[in-house]
DNA sequence: AAGAGTCCGGGACAGTTGACCTGATGCCTG
DNA sequence: CAGGCATCAGGTCAACTGTCCCGGACTCTT
């Protein structure tokens, strides 16, 4: 086994938890399965990490931070307000029909954290950064385009925030992605009657 | 311990388990704190369930009937379509805030039932039932007031359940839920748009 | 009242899991 | 090159969980 610094370490014993939990579900994700994930043996991860949950804890603040880049990514300015959103649900969507198991990783973590004592903070923190992510992006919006919303930046941001929770959670259970295009069009049209 | 026939030892170990759930999650639920929570000794579950997995299936139907009849108390008609939707969020809503450890078990239930081989059409089934019912909703309501949609009622029954669903989980993660009434209008509004 | 069928209690067992420990192996510094 | 430190491998342990067995008690029929 290659030799490595415990930074470096701890990094491949976090995503390779990543992978595990998103295959096999974080309720039968035990140590021993990602230290084999990782390739290496048990008592390394336990040189690296002080217990399982401190682990978790570094796996649900990865998944936070990667998660608000694929929104950030997916919302860029675009030429109309109808255009920006639409192609920013596009890509979200895209992202979400390609990685199934990482969504679903994310709510299962969700309640991991909010039932495991001491971990509720990851939970509402997850939430807060994806609405805070949103309300940037719209004031920015809002400046670069020059429009005027007839709801709240928060209002927008949290409606936008639930809505793709939702719409996601009920895609990952009944699949047929299909059928949700037609929705998206419809609060697409939606928003950008919001704006004057 | 009074002795009782297995059907309805069977609806006791039922509701006992949701309780127990409710309370602990589902992953820290074991057959012995259920039976604990019944006021059981452990071989009496075994005698009313042949393991585990049945109870959970018998814990998830209940709860899925339960749930699609609580929406359907919400959604009773009123006057005018906009008072009719309002009313309806406004009951759902206050349902949510009374018990938000019970709708929290749906969500864990969902995804023990996603994980779990041979369980995935149980989630399935509890997302398509709330769908259905929100369609049968909106086609009642289309004939009683006689109204003209502009989208397809499939679309609009889907997109009432997966906002109520993101909703639903945002506001369990963060609570606050003030904020979220000024959605929940925004939402009104939008619906009664979608119809003339 | 007697027997069969039904229900209940305590205990035991095998498998799994998180955590830990001791010793060995390489890498780097002085 | 030698000592010290970071890194690894396997084994062990205690706790917990689902499942099962066996004996006893209750109830209803005949």
């Amino acid at each position: 086994m290659a030799r490595m610094p415990s930074a470096e370490r701890r990094r491949q014993l976090t995503e390779a938890a990543i992978r595990a939990m998103a295959r096999d579900g974080v309720a039968k994700t035990t140590t021993r399965s990602i230290a084999a994930e990782a390739g290496v043996s048990l008592s390394v991860f336990h040189y690296c990490f002080d217990s399982k949950q401190a682990l978790v804890e570094a796996v649900i603040t990865t998944l936070t931070d990667h998660s608000v880049s694929v929104v950030q990514e997916a919302l860029r300015p675009k030429d109309t307000l109808e255009e920006t959103v639409a192609a920013g649900f596009r890509a979200y969507w895209d992202h979400v029909r390609a990685n199934p198991e990482a969504h679903m990783l994310t709510y299962e973590l969700t309640q991991y954290a909010l039932r495991e004592p001491g971990f509720d903070h990851l939970a509402r923190r997850q939430y807060e950064v994806y609405g805070e992510a949103y309300a940037e992006l719209i004031e920015q919006l809002r400046r670069d385009m020059d429009l005027e919303l007839r709801v709240p930046v928060s209002v927008l941001a949290r409606y936008l925030a639930a809505m793709t929770d939702g719409l996601t959670l009920n895609y990952l259970v009944l699949g047929d992605a299909a059928a949700w295009s037609d929705i998206l069009d419809t609060v697409t049209a939606h928003i950008a009657g919001l704006v004057r």
